[in-house]
DNA sequence: TATGGATATGCACAACTCGACATATCGATA
DNA sequence: TATCGATATGTCGAGTTGTGCATATCCATA
């Protein structure tokens, strides 16, 4: 038996929509965030700008609310940066994922180790 | 903003196989211990025979072991039953979704609720 | 020994996702 | 006011995944 390694995803859906909130989501505000432009972020995330764009638009529909300002134009060209509900999610997705990941950890070696070496 | 849920996904992973095991084979060996064979099981989780004999297989090739064992033949066609180590499987691994689903609904309250609603 | 329901497996097709392109637009600053 | 880099958005093609269908095989029991 080769070693294993316990995995998990999250995602937050309303009653209708799949996903209007998650890991990929939340790792693309952090990247905006610290890079300052929906372009960087992609490109550090290594994603399509076609994708990140989509998928912010897409948060932002279902959440109603609005996570990144975004600014056309200058010689920069342009820039974004979270709103404060923006940040307000990252911070909370960012303790949530955290728990997550510890309890995976967790779990993992109560139930899983055992059997699986 | 529309009431939300927090889903999550579990899978093991080898250093090369991404997904020896998890959710959906877990549900997978359930439903065979209670239905008694594959294709019984397949239709209770709605999921081709196809795919399900498909995931039966890659979950034994990548963990070395044989999880289910199968009789084909008779008046009543055959039957699949788990074996020990089925067994041992889909014992471990619900105690380690039950944990993560524990934990996600407690990080949940604690993390997003008070944001999301 | 004929039967019937289950296992075993290949293959073509549909659905979905994502990436790659192609454009259009914007506007602060040099 | 010309520029330049970022946002904004549609579209088509490739890769992935699962379904549907077809077929072959198996064998305890009636």
């Amino acid at each position: 038996m080769k070693k294993l390694k316990a995995k998990f995803k999250l995602w937050l859906s309303t009653r209708d929509i799949e996903g209007v909130f998650g890991d990929g989501k939340w790792r693309l505000l952090k990247a905006i965030e610290s890079t300052g432009s929906l372009t960087q972020a992609s490109e550090s995330l290594r994603i399509s700008y076609r994708k990140a764009w989509g998928d912010l638009k897409k948060a932002q529909e279902a959440l109603n609310e609005s996570l990144v300002e975004k600014h056309r134009g200058g010689t920069r060209g342009g820039q974004s940066a979270l709103t404060k509900q923006g940040k307000k999610w990252l911070k909370a997705y960012t303790g949530f994922h955290s728990d997550i990941e510890k309890a995976v950890e967790k779990a993992y070696e109560k139930h899983i180790r055992k059997i699986a070496e």
